[in-house]
DNA sequence: TATGAATGAGCCTTCATTCAT
DNA sequence: CATGAATGAAGGCTCATTCAT
């Protein structure tokens, strides 16, 4: 991971700026993206003066990496807490909360998906990584189900990448499936559904 | 659609620089993104001058527009050739000729799924307007294929666009699955059962 | 008076053109002013292609002689009908009428109060010969006035100078009164006066 | 009236370098008015760098704004001194102050007359409004000496427009009375006769 | 004569970044 | 650490003018 550079060394002061900050940016890049966002509004936003905004990155396409990495967190926070199943009938409550939980970072997600490649090849390696962990970790549980009897899933790596595309499916088609008559629920039982029977 | 304005008449002049720009302005797209490439740029890159560029468009995000429209007549054009099949093993032919024809399009769809939202309102309205033409295209075949008693679908509007999505997500997911070990043909082969489960 | 170049040689289709073009031209510069009036905007309003405009004039700035010379015309046209004058009352007469006509050619008077200037000095200087020559008749008729006994000027150059101002103020002074609760007749005949008052 | 955007805090600041911006660009419009004259070139004559300007300004208009709003004080700031008189001598005396003060201000007031227009209809309304203040005030004197039998002024806002007008005439009159071989002191003696003429 | 596409310098404005205070 | 004025390169776009057809 690039560190990046900060002169302050006020440790609870930098935790609170560095707050202060992705807040902002995170807002703002959703909204407007990260090349149309200036940096005087990121200063307006987040309630620090230009000058001082450098005294916490080295320049302006840190904070998209600063961004990244902490909403990194908060999508995968679902997974490290809830991956735990132990049959499919917890697989599929596990699922049904992970759509949910995606929905809920919607926005984030089409950030990433929009923005992170903008970052230069080593940022972005940096961001792969976590998710390819996130995605081994999902191979893994597979992988146990089959030995187990309880799953019967031909490819464990593909499907592993399957399943985890197929949730983030619901943020990305967003735009699409605008004006979709059927209720979110109903949606999310559909495309539980989908996944289970490739499980079995 | 929006029309975008043209101060030239001369109908094949307006096809032939059209088609420079287009090219021109894919590549670019492609390398940098929409706002990190310049006119200047594309105005190399297409051999006609900046002033002369603005004889065939408004303001740059025409150009914007342009290339997406273009994309997905290539996109789609497939699906609008081959889209007839009779039973589920047609079927699962068209798909596999689909996934390959998205593989060589591969670009072009990331391009589309990182930069269509720059686009304004207007433009953004007429290119979603074709892909739901695709999809409810889709959706009719599967509702015949039920009424035939071939497949056996629970929502087929879900289902056309998760069969949608699927095919785009190769193109998408190219920055996860890179380093995969498995080829190309495999991983479509897997790809393409997963959707054929969901039929029956 | 500089000669404006022209390739041109069919003379009535030398005038029917210099005519469409000096029209267009004077409602333009009128409404936007030189600077802000762009060649392609007078193409479309001339009904001359750009190309062809270029057949009658070598640049932009003659067609800002063009119309001041056309204007000329028409501004002191109503003067060199009606100058003669034999007493006082008739002089007022002549004063009325040069108001009313003046109020006609606002517009144009003052066209060549902002943008005149503009031109060369060359060019500038044919152009107030012409008003000179205007002025020094005028400064004729009160010489001779004077002779007469009809009236009594001290300083006939100076009061041929106020009057042809006096007469233009009507229409500069448009923006200012604006608004004013006085009709026409009546800021009319209180100028005349005002006027008169000097010449006994 | 239009409140012109700022970055700047430092009033300190603010005051000198939209003074330095003022100075410059009231030298460059005189010379060669508002649409010919670039920001580079104002850049230059003012010692202010082009991104810096627009620290102080929100558009390239506002300095036309600016240098009117700035002239219009020292063109009217005579009348702010000297309005005040008693009698008809006093009157003459004034009128032939404003008269050199007039000539003092030339360049400013031609700049004022060519280019006043260009502003938009906000700013615009806002000079006028000055202007008006300036002409009832004029007018409030005038009527006041009908009261006192001083003057017997038949219509005093009509004759309080004549006089601002006439005042500014000699400015105005400038390229017509080039040559002229009267003094200046004659030509103002003349010019105020004119006007006294009026008032009784 | 007439056409209108092509040229490219030049315009106004924004922006990330620096640095004296 | 914090401030915010200063920098100037670079951006999108317009325009008068030319010239091959």
């Amino acid at each position: 991971m690039p560190e990046i550079k900060t002169r302050v060394t006020n440790q609870k002061l930098i935790r609170e700026n560095r707050r202060k900050l992705i807040n902002a940016v995170t807002k703002l890049f959703v909204e407007k993206g990260y090349d149309r966002t200036s940096m005087r509004e990121i200063s307006q936003k987040s309630g620090l003066t230009i000058g001082n905004i450098y005294n916490y990155i080295g320049k302006k396409e840190d904070l998209l990496f600063m961004v990244h990495d902490d909403m990194m967190e908060g999508v995968y926070e679902f997974d490290n807490i809830h991956t735990e199943w132990r049959n499919l009938n917890e697989l599929r409550y596990y699922l049904k909360g992970a759509f949910v939980h995606t929905l809920e970072y919607k926005k984030e997600i089409l950030l990433m998906y929009r923005q992170t490649w903008l970052l230069g090849e080593e940022a972005l390696e940096s961001l792969l990584a976590k998710e390819k962990v996130h995605i081994l970790k999902l191979k893994g549980f597979l992988d146990e189900a089959n030995k187990k009897g309880i799953a019967k899933i031909q490819d464990t790596e593909i499907t592993a990448n399957f399943i985890v595309y197929m949730i983030s499916m619901l943020a990305l088609r967003g735009w699409s499936l605008k004006g979709h008559k059927k209720s979110q629920g109903k949606l999310i039982d559909s495309l539980v559904s989908i996944i289970m029977k490739n499980l079995v």
